[in-house]
DNA sequence: CTACAAGTTCAAGTGAGCTTGAAGTCAAGG
DNA sequence: CCTTGACTTCAAGCTCACTTGAACTTGTAG
């Protein structure tokens, strides 16, 4: 086991693609060390921080949010458990709204869509709340929504 | 209450932008009449496949899916509840799916990134179902799984 | 030494889901 | 008549998270 890992071992090691993690270096969510050819070098901490970027991807976090929090890990000394726990402090709540969220989307397909109330100015799933929590364009994925191609 | 709405009118009552809403007529997923002026008139059914098509951006189908769902309405008639429920079925257990994940989620955050089995190759949170291939932009596995060639 | 794989940078492209801007039309009010 | 505002089309722009390609260098096996 070295010390040190390629980028290809790192891509191969943690399912991220090596253009993916040039792209999180130049974010900042990520570093590296050069060897003398000019080649990137990981640490292995940096396997557990690739780890946990997924993580929050998951969780719906974009990446500069999870620049972020990376950001208040220690710089000077690898993280300890206690380090990353405390980044995700709060994340539990941001789940459960989610949850919550899917069991009122799921009481609407019974409720709503097939009762008939599904009218956008009564309809309890048209929550004013929950649509301005989505700021900007692009793709609304949240937490683990996928198309529902299978 | 007119039979007609105008795109502004559909835009105050749906909170969905008029620039939107042309947007999903060009993609399909909505149909306009025209007054004479060319201005967009839309009957009062319309609201409900814009509910229709929220709702379902909200579970998480691109625009695409949400367009061949509403396909299977009837072309002739305003869609009856039971034509509404058509669509929907089946989404409630990728509901319970989705809700398993954020439940595993949220158990990773203090068994996992707590406890320091965040490793990539071991932990739990790496569930290949959920990992399976997702198109496009984001993270389309976790690790272990091996890039999709090609 | 030659191959060739694996790495480098930088610029441009991708796709989803829109928004914005330009340029023009149309109806109503003063 | 003029203005205002709501509408029209079409093209281009934008965000996010990357990927791809071009042109080049480095490392390693035979």
């Amino acid at each position: 086991m070295p010390a040190l890992l390629t980028i290809g071992e790192v891509s191969g090691r943690s399912g991220v693609a090596a253009s993916a993690l040039r792209f999180y270096e130049e974010r900042g969510l990520i570093t590296s060390e050069r060897a003398g050819s000019g080649h990137r070098r990981y640490p292995r901490p940096t396997l557990r921080r690739i780890a946990f970027i997924v993580f929050a991807q998951r969780l719906g976090l974009t990446l500069e949010e999870i620049a972020t929090e990376l950001a208040k890990l220690p710089p000077d000394r690898a993280p300890t458990r206690r380090d990353w726990s405390r980044l995700s402090r709060g994340w539990s709540e941001r789940i459960d709204h989610r949850i919550a969220e899917l069991e009122r989307l799921k009481a609407g397909l019974t409720e709503c869509i097939g009762c008939g109330c599904l009218s956008l100015d009564r309809c309890k799933l048209s929550n004013p709340d929950d649509r301005a929590a989505r700021l900007g364009p692009g793709p609304r994925y949240w937490i683990g929504d996928r198309p529902l191609s299978g």
